[in-house]
Order: structure tokens, then C-alpha cells, then sequence
DNA sequence: TAGGCCATCTGGTCCT
DNA sequence: AGGACCAGATGGCCTA
């Protein structure tokens, strides 16, 4: 969607040492924890779950701020490395422009999906067992839990269900791999290497 | 200028 | 106890 230049932000990246001389609002920071502080206040009659005395001197619950915050933003870069990995193996047509965080986990819903039915018509019908599930033979439980899929919107039970087929996509795959492959001396190698990653 | 997207800060809760 | 995770708040950047 777009690219942005990220020089000029971050007005907060706080300069901690300063963070750790000051108080909050004598930086000129916004008072958002006193609101919240507020509509606690406002909201709950309870008596406070915390104990008055805290046992941490102000300063050492600046330093534990700051390092909570330093913790945080490590956690969100990883998030974002992981985002990024993401729209690397998507497909898709926008190359100029990044796709957004919503817009990622769209189309890789889409795109799961998609590859989950190609493989079904692949394989159409020629399933292992493992995968056939059954007795009864002719439809696969992958293909009722994509049914399901493709029919309403996830509830989380079904997408724990449906993550627990992911053993059963990776010996489709293995069986896929098997059969449209044809072994030859060039990459029985890879294929071997291949393999070992599924 | 409004609205979308994002990074960061923050405090609460969960988990190990 | 302390770190991870989460969601709300805030403000900057960018585009239509």
C-alpha cells in the first residue's frame, strides 16, 4: 500500500537516559496513564489489587519501564521480520508497494486456502489412507475440514481442529512430491533434501 | 484535511 | 518474580 520513509519518526523513541532523569510530564509526554488512571478510578470502586507500597524506588520503576519498553520493541520487530517473511512468499501483484499487516494475513488466508484446493484436485480421489482417514474412503477429512473452511468463518475450534491436520498436509505433500516427481540422477539429491524439510 | 497505517509507550494479565 | 503477550492510547507520516 505504501512505503514510508521512517527517518523522521519515532518522537517517542525516548532518549532513555534523559527518560530516566525526568518524570514523564516534565518531558512534555501526554498524559494518556493519568486519563487511564482516571477511568480506573471512575470505573471500579474495588479497592486497588495493588499493594500501596510498591517495592521498587521510583527509579528503579523508570529502569524497569524502560526495559519492558526495549523488551517490547524487540518483540514487534520480530513480529515485523516475521510480517515481512510473510509477503515474501505471497503472491501478489502490488511489487511497488508493501502490502499492509491486514492486508498480509489476507492474502495468505486466501493463498493457504487456494493451495489446499489445488491439492485436492491434484490428487483427486488418490489420497493415502492416513489421509483418506477411513474406512468409509472416498472423501478425505481434508477435504471436509476445507469444506468447512471455504463454508463460514473460522471459530477457534475449528482452526484447532484444523491445525491439527497439518501432519496430515505434510504426508500430502510427501505423497504429491512422490508421485508427480519422477526420481531422476540430477536431483535425487535435492529431492531427498527436500523431503527431510516436509 | 481526513483517514489509514504504523511504531511506540504503557499497564494489566498470563505463563514459566 | 520476571518476561511474554495483549490491547488501548497517542502521535507521526502518507495519500486521496
Amino acid at each position: 500500500m505504501k512505503t514510508k520513509s521512517k527517518g523522521a519518526k519515532r518522537k517517542h523513541a525516548v532518549h532513555e537516559d534523559a527518560a530516566l532523569q525526568e518524570p514523564a510530564q516534565k518531558r512534555n509526554e501526554p498524559l494518556k496513564c493519568s486519563r487511564r488512571q482516571e477511568k480506573r478510578n471512575k470505573e471500579s470502586s474495588k479497592p486497588a489489587a495493588r499493594p500501596t507500597k510498591l517495592p521498587w524506588s521510583t527509579k528503579d520503576r523508570r529502569l524497569r519501564r524502560l526495559e519492558s519498553n526495549e523488551r517490547e520493541r524487540q518483540r514487534m520487530h520480530k513480529l515485523n521480520n516475521a510480517f515481512q517473511a510473510l509477503r515474501e512468499v505471497i503472491p501478489h501483484v502490488r511489487a511497488e508497494n508493501k502490502l499492509s499487516k491486514i492486508e498480509t494475513l489476507t492474502l495468505a488466508k486466501n493463498y493457504i486456502k487456494s493451495l489446499t484446493s489445488t491439492i485436492l484436485r491434484m490428487s483427486n480421489g488418490h489420497l493415502p489412507s492416513a489421509i483418506d482417514g477411513s474406512t468409509s474412503g472416498s472423501r478425505s477429512k481434508l477435504y471436509e475440514h476445507y469444506q468447512q473452511q471455504c463454508g463460514e468463518e473460522e471459530s477457534t475450534e475449528q482452526l484447532q481442529k484444523y491445525s491439527t491436520q497439518i501432519h496430515s498436509f505434510r504426508q500430502v505433500f510427501r505423497f504429491l512430491y512422490l508421485r508427480h516427481c519422477q526420481p531422476t540422477q540430477d536431483n535425487a539429491e535435492l529431492r531427498t533434501k527436500d523431503l527431510t524439510r516436509l
